[in-house]
DNA sequence: ATAGATGCAAAACCTTTGCAATCGC
DNA sequence: GCGATTGCAAAGGTTTTGCATCTAT
């Protein structure tokens, strides 16, 4: 559950090249600039905002690869995605801490809440519906502090 | 909170005429058209599948009709939308009793859970964040009991 | 009569796909 | 060298938009 090496908020470097090999994939300059931009964001990323990133460094970087690129990413357990507000999908580390997120309604504004908080939340689900909920995919919506006068 | 005619689930019928006059807009055959669509699935509905189902039964309907339609409801407050599992829009009316959805990553199954029974995780979530949570917003993604084995 | 709605067609947007050329292993 | 991967271009699907025409009131 946890990464073995130190630092734990980005993906882990090694582990990328390591599961390529293992599957006979190849660690190209694109897929590297991929996960660079994915670790730059460190959080909830848009496939568009990776586009954009990733030919604003290399014009003949085309759209298709980020998106293959991430589906593979996805393949490996490297990342994982959730939706935003506007449905589209945002990408994210997997092995963060599970955690969900806020989002307010109003100004758009994300926060992030420990999956520990949602332990009563999860449980109290389970008992009554026998389902699981998978909290690194829960989006919350509302109304946050500062817009929730308005 | 509650509706004044008897049934509940679907659209109330004569509230959409009365809101549509009140700001001197018009009750064409098209917006019934896509009323009677939207309450005929009583539930969840994919703005696709309600253009289907209006251009099934009128040949010249036209899926812009479809969007600027619901558009229009949403902003007479008569339904509102949540993301489903893709990350598409699902609307309902508006009406109903506040719920939240399970879904099922698996097999695509969705639940409603009552508003009432997620009172304390809203209550948490405010005391802890100052956050308000919009309840009928809240899709809950995870493994239902029948997938939850395998 | 007149403001509001529709139909149509085109565009915008994001994402996927087929295929030849390329490049990591 | 072989097979995976890329770039390109085209297609896909959904939603939006402009405008002339039409219609509910």
């Amino acid at each position: 559950m946890t990464t073995r090496s130190g630092h734990s908020s980005a993906l882990d470097w090694p582990d990328v090249a390591a599961l390529l090999r293992r599957r006979n994939l190849r660690l190209t300059p694109q897929r590297r600039a991929v996960v660079a931009a994915l670790s730059e964001f460190e959080g909830h990323v848009t496939a568009t905002q990776l586009v954009e990133r990733c030919t604003a460094r290399d014009p003949h970087f085309v759209p298709s690869t980020v998106y293959r690129t991430l589906d593979l990413l996805q393949d490996l357990g490297l990342i994982t995605h959730i939706h935003d507000a506007d449905g589209h999908e945002e990408f994210q580390p997997a092995q963060e801490a599970p955690h969900a997120h806020l989002i307010c309604r109003a100004c758009g504004a994300t926060r992030e809440i420990s999956g520990d908080e949602l332990g009563d939340f999860v449980g109290q689900i389970h008992r009554r519906h026998h389902f699981d909920v998978d909290v690194s995919h829960l989006a919350i919506f509302g109304r946050c502090e500062v817009c929730g006068q308005s």
